[in-house]
DNA sequence: CAACTAACATACAGTCTGCATGTAGGTGAA
DNA sequence: TTCACCTACATGCAGACTGTATGTTAGTTG
């Protein structure tokens, strides 16, 4: 009778305890900082001990890794969502980079994923979990851009990597109190410069 | 006789320990990172105590914002020594920016000035830092092509904070392997998508 | 030269990480 | 069903590190 909650198959156990783990870890990671959170708090607010810690993640950085993973993958969903197929290149990498100034507002997130993020894994790994997240939303926006020469032809590996870390600093400047509008100009000037042939109608609806 | 080494004065005992103190954590913070150098190793580098460095600096930080803040002065004198006020607008930019992205080759120095010191100083006080040195020359670079009208008209902090964000990870990934005449490439396209009424004459010269 | 202060060295308390060992519960084969 | 095995944890421990408090020596000042 009292099986529901006591009788439990050992991957749904650690199925849980993983999810738990990752949950308290995100919430703390977010409020505080990666160096300021220690394991005894984490599995405190998870309600395991350090041994299921360690059982399930290889150390402190492994489940800091997972956090990340997740987190990423939350902020290119919200970008993806913002971002229809059915949207021409141009209004897509507009929605899109939108979106993630948006998500990018999240409380804490600016610090996890673009701070001690790239502090902590490094960042040649920090640029593997971005290229399968956020980073490539961003990419396949201005290969198809460039495909409908609507913009320069530029190496795309490179270029994403540049516009991205320029998106990255203006999520950090505005939530650290910077206008948001005066960030987003800039970087639409800078995408918009990309974009030679077209004739310089200053703000023309984006109809297309 | 022995005075030579024996007698100093208390302002020189200060300054010559804490040079040593941060050109030992300097020399190891480059090495290696932030979390994995410990103050014992450091103070034996040195050559002195814990109990010297907690008297020069309030903490492991403290010594660590010393250090960012001298090799930040560093690449800013670097940059200056390569664009003398004698050349023109367009072309101090681009050899301010050749100058920036050879001098972040030294070992080390961009997980010390670009991982490890946002995370750990906060961007806001890595910020400051860059604006008393590195960005500082960048933002008068802009400014100037601004004034010159060979730029777009466009916010020059936040210009500044963006097109430096791209620098530095164009730094990174030049340091990781990555090719350096690509991203070069990639950066110098940015800038010069903000100088609208220009021919797009490739590479003319650039009197005025 | 005597009082005072700055520049250290030493010792200690608290906390953290990672691992090694122990145990209870789930699983698969006979 | 049962028994051997394995997975999922809990507990305890060793080493290391940070920051501070206290003690000592060397410089400074009236």
């Amino acid at each position: 009778m009292q099986q529901d909650s006591a009788r439990r198959s050992n991957r749904d156990r650690t199925e849980a305890t993983r999810a738990d783990l990752i949950a308290a870890a995100r919430k703390l990671f977010t409020e505080k900082s990666y160096a300021e959170t220690g394991t005894p708090e984490i599995v405190a607010a998870a309600g395991v001990t350090r041994g299921a810690l360690y059982h399930h993640f290889a150390d402190k950085q492994a489940l800091f890794a997972a956090v990340v993973e997740q987190e990423a993958a939350a902020v290119a969903d919200e970008i993806e969502r913002a971002s229809p197929p059915s949207l021409d290149a141009r209004d897509a990498l507009i929605a899109g980079s939108d979106a993630y100034l948006a998500a990018m507002r999240a409380p804490g997130r600016t610090r996890l994923l673009l701070l001690d993020g790239p502090a902590v894994l490094g960042r040649a790994a920090m640029d593997a979990i971005d290229n399968r997240h956020g980073n490539r939303s961003l990419r396949e926006g201005l290969v198809a851009a460039m495909r409908a020469q609507t913009m320069t032809r530029l190496p795309a590996e490179e270029l994403t990597a540049l516009l991205g870390a320029a998106f990255d600093r203006a999520a950090l400047a505005i939530e650290a109190g910077a206008s948001a509008e005066d960030y987003r100009a800039v970087l639409m000037a800078l995408i918009e410069g990309l974009s030679p042939a077209l004739p310089r109608a200053p703000r023309q609806a984006r109809t297309r």
